[in-house]
DNA sequence: TGTTAGCACTCGTGTAGTGAGAGTGCTAAC
DNA sequence: GTTAGCACTCTCACTACACGAGTGCTAACA
């Protein structure tokens, strides 16, 4: 049984050894040899000692080799190990947060999240991954009927959190402009602050209730909020600087490229991914364990949840190598989640709140 | 002066075998030897003949080896020349044909510009690039406001060709519900039909002539205009499929892979490239010699532009290497582009008929 | 005169061998 | 417990070499 990854057995030294093969294969993506550690490390320790606690190392299931009189490398466990009690978590500097303010704070709101995830790539030099909210999950504002030519209504959906989205629908007779002024009034006045999902339901109810009374209005309302709030799309995924993870060694292989990039072409499985990796909330990593995908790369994933108040919209995060920089991915994704949630809830001043 | 691109030199003979070379390398990707050519073709010559009408080809321009003893690569001016008066354009399968007819017809029309690049790039197999329209110079259908919180007011603008876009704007004072249809109907009762560039300039000259005598709610309209109509966005440039190219040898090398998808991340760029590709109507193929990108990457455009009537609203293409089908590659363009704009055109019904 | 067979020549590729260097594991001494 | 020393292993870069594909040229042929 040579995979023992039961921390409790390291002494301060290994895990001060552990951390600087940790770090060092992080900043240069080799396997880290005996004496770079004894060189770099404030222990004052000889090659061959340290080698003892790496062949150590090793058996708990922490290091690996690629080949005998190779260096060593961080295996899944020691990253886990590292996050959890070993990373000293940077700040995000001053300018970074300034410039991620900036930009979202000066973003249309259907910019916003091509912005959010075009500031992840950025900053953190890795892919920057963003799922929109799911439209039917959304708070509704205010709905629009806009009329166009002959028997074609534009239906314009606003959510709380100031999202737009549009659907086309065609109606069976023409209907007035003023008619639809009205049913606009009603929908929204009536309607306002609950999910598109819940509204379509109580919309099916009142059609099957009360269908001998309603008036011409109501149920013309009826029918083209039906067609309307069937917003079913809605979720996206936003991938955004793919290409600067061409220059990382893990993509030498051209093979292992093209399947990064159909891993992004397949948003399915990147927001199940995306999802799975954000239960319960606040920052998780995800390393190339589970899923297929991140451990045939040995890639890892730190992502959060974004929202607004507790009602989590959506999830970012950046995707890379297992070799990241946590200790600066994990507080970069951290601080661009708040800071998506604030400019959602600034977005609509006061948005959140329902009358 | 070995470079004399001047086919009238060219005997039926010649101009078979190169044609040959092409359609041989276009399937291979590697140098075509005498021998192929001579077993291949129809003409009953042996390698030797054949070699002898090579080396003429090469004297022309029309053949380049990449190292004595190999075998012969085409050169731009062959692919030229083979475009030009060799080609024998096939056409695109009953198959693909009703396939594209379908995604496009039931598409949405805020989906419409990603379906056809995302066909384009299926059926071409190669990258496949779509300029979505400049907002500013579509035809303006309707306008309308939506009331939100406060002094919060969406535009949401309606073009002719059924895109649609919308804009969150701040007023100084909060604005009733009613006046604001009424300025919706107004603005789209006496603007319909023109471009909102044509639009912007009335409203400053009305604003400019008028100011004394306008009454409150033409004031009003005018500042909304004004800035709901400001959409200087609008134009994207979708580009879908580029992991399909990972496997063709010209992108072997990581290099040229990090300079393709960094070529694509320069979306001005790209627009530029796709104008200068559509000027004159019809498709047109750009072969690498122009274009920083394309001759870098030895890799070709065919693009078209597409559009209602005869405005022109985009283009679209696909990209990939020089030694693309181009039989294939141009009546496929050809055929996506008619079909996009027969899809513009129909999505509104009659929607570019002006009232 | 056009075509072809023959042949020498060139060049890329794959394979095998070799030596250097980096790194380890182990042992014995401190 | 720590360290120096040493044998061992494995990768990598380099060289040499043979093979094969393809060409260009020349001379013979129709």
């Amino acid at each position: 049984m040579p995979e023992t990854p039961d921390f409790s057995k390291l002494t301060p030294r290994d895990r001060e050894i552990l951390r600087d093969v940790i770090l060092t294969y992080i900043l240069n993506a080799e396997p880290v040899s005996s004496r770079s550690v004894s060189k770099h490390s404030q222990l004052g320790l000889s090659a061959a000692t340290i080698r003892n606690v790496m062949a150590d190392l090793e058996e708990w299931g922490y290091l690996m080799q690629p080949h005998t009189s190779a260096g060593r490398v961080p295996t899944r466990a020691a990253y886990h190990l590292f996050i959890e009690s070993m990373m000293q978590v940077r700040k995000v500097p001053a300018k970074e947060r300034r410039y991620v303010e900036e930009n979202l704070r000066n973003a249309d709101s259907d910019q916003l999240m091509g912005t959010a995830s075009h500031l992840l790539s950025e900053l953190s030099r890795q892919v920057g991954i963003v799922v929109t909210p799911l439209v039917g999950e959304t708070v509704l504002k205010a709905v629009d009927f806009v009329s166009l030519s002959g028997r074609k209504v534009l239906c314009v959906v606003v959510s709380a959190a100031g999202f737009v989205d549009n659907k086309l629908i065609e109606t069976e007779e023409e209907i007035p402009r003023e008619e639809l002024v009205r049913i606009s009034n009603y929908l929204t006045e009536n309607f306002a602050g609950q999910t598109l999902r819940e509204i379509r339901d109580r919309l099916l109810k009142m059609m099957a209730e009360e269908r001998a009374q309603m008036d011409r209005m109501l149920a013309l309302a009826i029918t083209l909020a039906r067609e309307g709030l069937d917003l079913n799309g809605g979720q996206e995924v936003l991938v955004d600087g793919a290409s600067v993870l061409l220059g990382q060694p893990e993509l030498a292989d051209i093979q292992r490229v093209r399947r990064m990039f159909d891993a992004f072409a397949d948003k399915a499985r990147l927001v199940k991914m995306l999802n799975r990796c954000i239960q319960g909330g606040g920052v998780r990593v995800l390393i190339g364990d589970d899923s297929e995908l991140t451990s045939e790369l040995d890639f890892s994933l730190v992502a959060t949840p974004y929202g607004i108040g507790d009602q989590t919209l959506g999830t970012l995060g950046v995707f890379g190598p297992s070799r990241m920089e946590y200790e600066r991915m994990i507080p970069l994704v951290h601080f661009l989640g708040e800071t998506l949630s604030r400019a959602l809830a600034e977005s609509f001043s006061g948005g959140s709140e329902k009358k």
